[in-house]
DNA sequence: CTTGACCTTACAGTCACTAGAAGCTTCAAT
DNA sequence: ATTGAAGCTTCTAGTGACTGTAAGGTCAAG
């Protein structure tokens, strides 16, 4: 199976597939004599995992860890676990952030008439005019 | 005042402004005989509001256009409150993406142990042979 | 006159790809 | 046998929004 195979088998675009041996993610792939990429079916079940992993939000040097201790039969589930709460911490932290830029934003925007008028709260709160609502202080 | 002035006084790091002066989204800073940047209050305003816009999220791209419209007296406040719209649809899209991730990881971690056994429905999940938990399947 | 803080430019690196160019290989159809 | 298309190869450069580093010029104080 050459690379455009396992890319549609795996769901990793043939670029990306490169892209991740080049780096390191994954082993170099055997060659056919004329240099084309040779996968199996082991090949583009990691090629999976790793799709899985990265649109779970890991980072590439993440499952690179993760495949590790995927490979490794004597690792304990702890180590998988603490990688995974790291992930939750992130994904928290920046659900948080998105929430407060949302507040504001839809607070500004509550204000805004949205019509021909140039008289704008956005603008004006972006400009320093208008206080940011901020859950401390009492609105 | 040199850029390191303005850079405490706006909030944006002095290698930010330079930076922003080189992709256009500011005009380029008059200069001393020694070739030093000068900025005045007004371009310190401008910083600011650069900062405030980009922390909720705006690209530099869009922060541009709010520029312009804050610059504008005759823009309609219609055309700013469909930016900020863009940008709450972005967040929501986000915000999604983020939660439907941390369902997966939450639902992965609350069946793996965490201890010293090898055993872990993080990398099995991963490895495709648990099904992830999905909503319009009755679970 | 030297020290040290501050400024200048230019280039490289980050992250995770993605696009494009130029050129080989393979295979099926003519 | 030849042609054409699809697929493969490597390499370079671009994305967004900075950030780090190097090598050097400027300025005020002591």
């Amino acid at each position: 199976m050459n690379i455009g195979a396992a890319a549609r088998q795996s769901g990793v675009p043939a670029k990306t597939i490169r892209y991740y041996e080049s780096v390191g993610l994954i082993a170099p792939a055997e060659r056919t004599a004329a240099g084309y990429r040779v996968y199996d079916r082991q090949e583009v079940e990691t090629l999976r995992f790793v799709q899985r992993a990265r649109s779970l939000g890991f980072s590439v040097e993440e499952v690179g860890s993760l495949l590790a201790l995927w490979r490794d039969r004597t690792r304990s589930s702890a180590e998988v676990k603490a990688l995974a709460r790291h992930r939750v911490a992130d994904i928290d932290r920046k659900m948080a952030e998105l929430a407060e830029m949302r507040a504001t934003l839809s607070n500004l925007m509550e204000r805004c008439h949205g019509d021909d008028r140039p008289d704008c709260p956005i603008l004006q709160g972006l400009a320093g005019r208008i206080a940011a609502p901020d859950s401390a202080r009492s609105e």
